[in-house]
RNA sequence: GCCCCCAUCGUCUAGGGGACUAGGACGUGGCCCUUUCAAGGCUAAAACAGGGGUUCGAAUCCCCUUGGGGGCACCA
């Protein structure tokens, strides 16, 4: 195998929102370049005009930039084997169709689509292997099928070899084996002037000195074709590394159907992308047997080839949920602060803060919270429910319902006294700490004869606005005196 | 239909002939902690698809079966 250095590169096509799949084979080029010094490329494939989706190269650039890829060179940042669009190399694809032409490799097909529609169908009902039955390999068959098209139209096919086999190296898989027979007479460049992947990715692959090529298992079966190609072209063969696929909970492979998702919806789902770096880096690889938790850094220094798996993984959002967590605890106060700041302070139909909440918000104030919140909230879509309270600048709206929970479902009057009761104690303390006011409450259930949870509960809901809170006396301690007296009063208020 | 790939707990995985009464993680159950919710601690259940070989010895190597996945376009 070649030693050149270690080019490697990601090759989108401008199809939609780039998934996971994708994703996660990208973050192996990645890891595999970062890791051994080489470069990584980023490549659009922009070949087929008709799937084009507007606002995919952003899509790509941006989830790309989100899970911290970086490319050396490609679209923004240019490089020495620009333009990085296929759509604007035509002259390469062209001139290497021209070769393969002049060498025998290749031929011109004038076979309408209509005539091909028919051979499959032929085929399919005499179960026989579908495939290019060759009528244009000859001059009088090229001039049968443009009378019988009544067209000049015409593509590129690639003539391949009918006897024999082709051995395509994988260093994952070993050497997998194809009979050529099997091999159909690919078309290289289409009607309309454009390549298929099919040559495209020789030409480019080689101008651009990729050494490896790491692409989805869907490529294998294909493989074959691409190395006889490589070798019609006189190119030297990248080193070819078929990654698993990853699977739905059925075990097909993972789509839109699974609610399978781009990277970016991750990241507005409330996903960190360092977690989902990390998770999906680890569906297929393993660094050794217990760790799950793998730095950015430590992944690009103990990264290796030989430790990729080649069987399929299925996806498990709980464990990237997890994983998630893992990563919101293992955040700085203030790095935390920082990054739920950013989310809270979007438009509340985004998942932010309603409008009411004056931006920017305070990062000192956000700081008092944050350790409050920071070990139950597993996305940062999760932190506004938790932290919400805090912020609403006219207090908390809550429910008669839920402020009475359980234990005063029936006793809305005792309620009502024990919040009172509650409010006056809380307007006497003058020390306003989390502890003071724990050891106030304690002592007035045991006044009042009330379970410590019932009355902080409460209490909880007066305050807070839910059931489910950061702790309630450390939660009181940072919102301050002034606006807890408040809502305890309104609270009371609702109850009588 | 044909071709190719894959096969350890429900899921992600460790394992590359003896260290395996098969380890870790997510999830699940139980217990502890506890002002809610989390987090944390302890603990439990849970797997080598089946059958043949090779070998003194197989989760590990080979073959077959089965199962799963992918591919067979002027899409990538």
């Amino acid at each position: 195998m070649s030693n050149r250095p270690v080019r490697t590169r990601m090759a989108p096509s401008p199809t939609g929102m780039p998934h996971v799949g994708i994703l996660r084979t990208a973050i192996f080029d990645w890891l595999l370049a970062r890791s051994t010094g080489g470069a990584f490329i980023l490549r659009i494939e922009d070949t087929d005009r008709n799937r084009y989706v507007p606002g995919s190269l952003e899509y790509i650039l941006e989830s790309l930039r989100w899970l911290g890829l970086d490319w050396d060179e490609g679209p923004e940042v240019g490089g020495p084997h620009a333009p990085y669009f296929q759509s604007q190399r035509l002259d390469l694809y062209h001139a290497a169709a021209e070769r393969l032409l002049a060498s025998g490799h290749a031929f011109r097909c004038y076979c309408s689509p209509e005539r091909l529609d028919e051979m499959r169908n032929r085929q399919r009902e005499l179960k026989q292997p579908p495939g290019y039955d060759g009528l244009c390999k000859t001059p009088e068959g090229q001039a049968e099928a443009r009378r019988r098209s009544g067209s000049e139209s015409y593509v590129v096919r690639f003539d391949a070899p009918d006897e024999g086999e082709t051995v395509v190296p994988d260093l994952l898989r070993g050497d997998v084996r194809f009979e050529n027979a099997r091999i159909d007479d690919a078309v290289l460049l289409k009607s309309d002037g454009y390549p298929t992947y099919h040559l495209a990715m020789p030409v480019d692959d080689h101008e651009m000195e990729i050494s490896h090529v790491i692409r989805g298992e869907e490529w294998l079966p294909s493989a074959p074709l691409h190395k006889l190609v490589f070798e019609a072209l006189g190119y030297e063969l990248p080193v070819l590394i078929h990654t698993p696929s990853i699977l739905g909970p059925d075990r097909s492979k993972l789509s839109k159907r699974h609610g399978a998702k781009s990277a970016l919806e991750y990241r507005d789902e409330g996903y960190l992308p360092e977690a989902v770096f990390n998770y999906l880096a680890l569906l297929g690889w393993s660094l050794d047997d217990r760790t799950e938790i793998i730095s950015r850094e430590d992944f690009v220094r103990h990264f290796s080839l030989d430790r990729l798996l080649r069987s399929p993984a299925v996806f498990n959002g709980e464990k990237l949920d997890w994983m998630n967590g893992e990563y919101m605890r293992a955040l700085s106060d203030e790095e935390f602060a920082r990054r739920v700041i950013a989310w809270l302070e979007k438009p509340e139909e985004d998942g932010g803060l309603p409008a009411s909440v004056a931006r920017p918000l305070s990062f000192d104030f956000t700081l008092r919270i944050v350790p409050l919140v920071k070990e139950r909230v597993k996305l940062l879509s999760k932190a506004r429910e938790m932290m919400d309270f805090f912020y609403l600048p006219d207090g908390v709206e809550p429910e008669v319902d839920e402020l009475l929970g359980k234990p005063f479902r029936d006793d809305r009057a005792r309620a009502a006294l024990l919040l009172s009761e509650a409010l006056v104690l809380s307007e006497g303390l003058a020390d306003w700490t989390s502890e003071a006011l724990l050891e106030a409450y304690r002592a007035l259930a045991g006044r009042l004869g009330v379970k410590f949870g019932d009355l902080a509960m409460l209490i909880r809901v007066a305050v807070t606005g839910r059931s489910v809170s950061p702790p309630l006396t450390e939660s009181m301690a940072v919102l301050g005196k002034e606006r807890c007296v408040l809502r305890l009063r309104r609270a009371v208020q609702l109850l009588q």
